[in-house]
DNA sequence: ACGGCGCTTGAATCCTTGG
DNA sequence: ACCAAGGATTCAAGCGCCG
């Protein structure tokens, strides 16, 4: 199949700046080989979601459950990912690379198929969200982040890699595998004729951002297999790369196309309004505890030390006198009386014979964050 | 070979805290089955590094190549993977659960096999270290975190999960999937009789600290397949929970006995962690009229008033404009006109001329069951 | 114009027990 | 095994309205 694609493709210029319609294996194999710079992929994660589930206030969670996202079995998905894989392999030039976003659902299995077909990791990276959807039954983590792979195409590739770009977007330190962006809400959240979002999953234009200034260079031709609203070709476009767009829906290319004509290219590089400074990071008193730096069933002394009280291993405060536990600010005030109480400021540690208060801890730790 | 085993063992007491000597899959298959509640594993990384990397001044790094890291090939990694975690799953409890730590060289491909294997994936983890080694050649991301899978053995496992506990460590935020912690450094890590480092790929012990408070209960075993220099016993016992290590190197094992000797059990009192509501006893609404701390005939009204209903001799409600009536949840939902309604918090009594909810009632009924 | 308050929303494998 | 019922559970942002 691929074979005959190439035959037909080779005289055919690259489609570039368009987005093609249908089913992305299919248009990749009409694609000319080794003619891409970078991929850029965010394949359905596979979700498999079972029944509704309700926010604490009642409201339905507008979930995932659209087709394209539904797979019979862990053998179909896999099926699906070594075939859109090795498409997109022989697209890329010997020095290409690829990138792949997913959560826990798929990104073992995908990131398993890269190294089987031959793809080299360079990094996986983590897109930390700041305003993640929270877990509201209580009953797991967070869900705060999803993970990206980038690996070129072979061991050999002499990859892309922007080294001095991305550390000046990072105020001057090397760029790190974790990134903080929030998810894409609010304005650039693309809205259909109904009002309602236009894709379920859009990504953030500055995960984008940081992709292609990263591991690319203007001109260079950047292929997005699921294109979706057309992230990709957005912020290649602002930023002077070329992309190629593929997409199968037709309500997702209309508003892709839409957008992309509203796009004008940057004649510099635009300013990352992420990564303004926040303020002082914030230390969970418990931290002092997992970190060792207090130790569970310690003293903690008021000033003039008119209370007690214990550590427990949750980093909770204990008064076994009056029966009151909770946080090391609640614990304050309810002793106190107070309706509030600056924890880190009350309470002291004995340090050679003195009492210093806890706020010297925390910022050992933030220092040690720095 | 495991069924021999399995036969053999299953009259043996499970050897708690203890560190077992030699190769893990077959000191896990001596081991009786569905006998152990947590596995934690750090397994090998499979680094494949070539040559050494030099630091910006010419010093050595100090890499991982030691033999236990190296595989032939990605099958010979594969086939690895897949046995010591067939050895774990046949282990767990039926309730039990899995965590697993790795890099981009390894973690994909362990996380496919979880999968296969049947296990039910609740989070990955990303531990993102707030000192990690930096990219001393400047071409590629500094590789700023390592991925953790929580996983229970199946999708109908009752796992364990100490939401409030930390939530409390959050400082009463919910605890996101992205934890930033140190690296193990100074006084914690460990050294050998030259003063070198005992351990290359040594864990913090803040790290098991959160992985065992938020996923096991006190009294719990926690088995760890590749236990180094021991991270995992010290911190379970430390917390009073039980361990069981195996690890196949003489000199690792003597570190780790001599590390987990030094540990203190903390006091009984301080590991008591936050509890939830789900924990308490359950308290039927009728109760509270048996005991007439509500009347039947009183007034119990909704937020705001905006609802009335009166409540029955038999510990309903009846709501006479819209002839709803049933248990205090139900009416709550029927008149919200919601899926569902906790009545506990939805219904309120007037007390002194304010709007008290029933709970409160319910609280004082617990009060005095202790 | 500005601040405060309330409402909405986001790739989610999101309950437990008793009959 | 299924079904019904009890009742536990959320964080950060953006936007619009109102004073």
């Amino acid at each position: 199949m691929a074979r005959a694609a190439e035959g037909s493709s080779r005289a055919a210029a690259l489609p570039l700046n368009q987005i093609l319609a249908g089913d992305c294996i299919e248009q990749m194999n009409a694609l000319p080989e080794a003619s891409v710079d970078l991929i850029f992929a965010d394949p359905p994660y596979n979700l498999q979601l079972r029944g509704d589930l309700h926010r604490p206030d009642n409201s339905l969670v507008d979930a995932v459950d659209d087709a394209w996202d539904r797979f019979g079995s862990f053998a179909d998905y896999d099926r699906f990912s070594r075939d859109w894989l090795a498409a997109a392999r022989r697209l890329l030039k010997p020095n290409g690379a690829i990138w792949v976003i997913g959560s826990y659902h798929n990104i073992f299995r995908v990131g398993a198929e890269l190294q089987n077909q031959g793809f080299w990791m360079l990094n996986d990276v983590v897109w930390r969200k700041s305003n993640p959807m929270p877990n509201f039954r209580g009953k797991r983590l967070t869900n705060a982040h999803e993970t990206l792979i980038w690996a070129s195409k072979s061991e050999a590739s002499k990859y892309t890699f922007n080294y001095e770009a991305l550390k000046a977007l990072n105020e001057g330190v090397q760029m790190r595998s974790d990134w903080v962006l929030p998810i894409c809400t609010g304005n650039e959240r693309l809205k259909d004729e109904h009002g309602d979002k236009a894709h379920p999953t859009q990504k953030p234009e500055a995960l984008l951002h940081r992709v292609i200034i990263g591991t690319t260079n203007p001109g260079d031709v950047v292929l997005d297999p699921f294109f979706g609203t057309g992230t990709t070709g957005a912020v290649a476009k602002m930023l002077g790369r070329n992309f190629i767009g593929i997409e199968r829906e037709d309500s997702y290319r209309k508003v892709a196309e839409a957008r992309i004509a509203r796009v004008r290219r940057f004649d510099r590089d635009v300013l990352e309004t992420t990564t303004s400074k926040r303020a002082e990071p914030r230390v969970p008193f418990g931290q002092l505890v997992e970190r060792g730096m207090l130790r569970p069933g310690e003293e903690l002394y008021s000033q003039g030390s008119r209370f007690k009280a214990r550590v427990r291993a949750d980093g909770t405060l204990t008064n076994k006198d009056s029966d009151v536990s909770g946080s090391i600010h609640q614990v304050g005030a309810r002793l106190e009386g107070a309706p509030s109480c600056n924890g880190w400021t009350y309470w002291h540690i004995k340090r050679e014979g003195k009492l210093v208060p806890i706020d010297l801890l925390r910022q050992q730790v933030r220092a040690e964050m720095n």
